[in-house]
DNA sequence: CGTCTTTGACCTGCGC
DNA sequence: GCGCAGGTCAAAGACG
């Protein structure tokens, strides 16, 4: 209770954030959506070796995932302009020094 | 002042 | 049917 009302003020001040769940509910997340377009394994590389290939990305979360010592990030297009591109990268359990890139979705741009 | 980044919490889907 | 894991969004803060 106490913690609940200590950070609870996320989504429950802004009613109209709220509703987002209630109109993604069943939009949200499609099973066989995802449109893994091609994953980039780089080696001996680093996240500055990863230029905004040809377009700005904005790092939008960053998750920990078991398996992997490491995080990953996600980042997505900052086009925003109706362009669902979206970009994985983490580190490779193997090689620290790999660097994981995976595309989901293609530009509308 | 504007923009970008970071963190936390919530939600959904699948597996057993 | 329930639990777990993963994934996403939003807001705030900091910097240029």
């Amino acid at each position: 209770m106490t913690s609940g009302s200590l950070h609870g003020s996320r989504r429950d001040n802004h009613n109209h954030s709220v509703s987002r769940a209630a109109c993604h509910c069943c939009k949200r997340r499609k099973i066989g959506s995802k449109r893994e377009v091609r994953r980039i394994p780089i080696i001996g590389s680093k996240v500055e070796s990863i230029p905004a290939d040809d377009y700005s990305w904005k790092k939008h979360g960053e998750k920990k995932v078991a398996g992997s010592p490491f995080p990953r990030v996600y980042y997505k297009c900052n086009s925003g302009d109706g362009c669902p591109a979206r970009k994985r990268v983490e580190l490779a359990l193997t090689d620290s020094k790999m660097l994981l890139v995976t595309y989901d979705r293609e530009h509308h741009h």
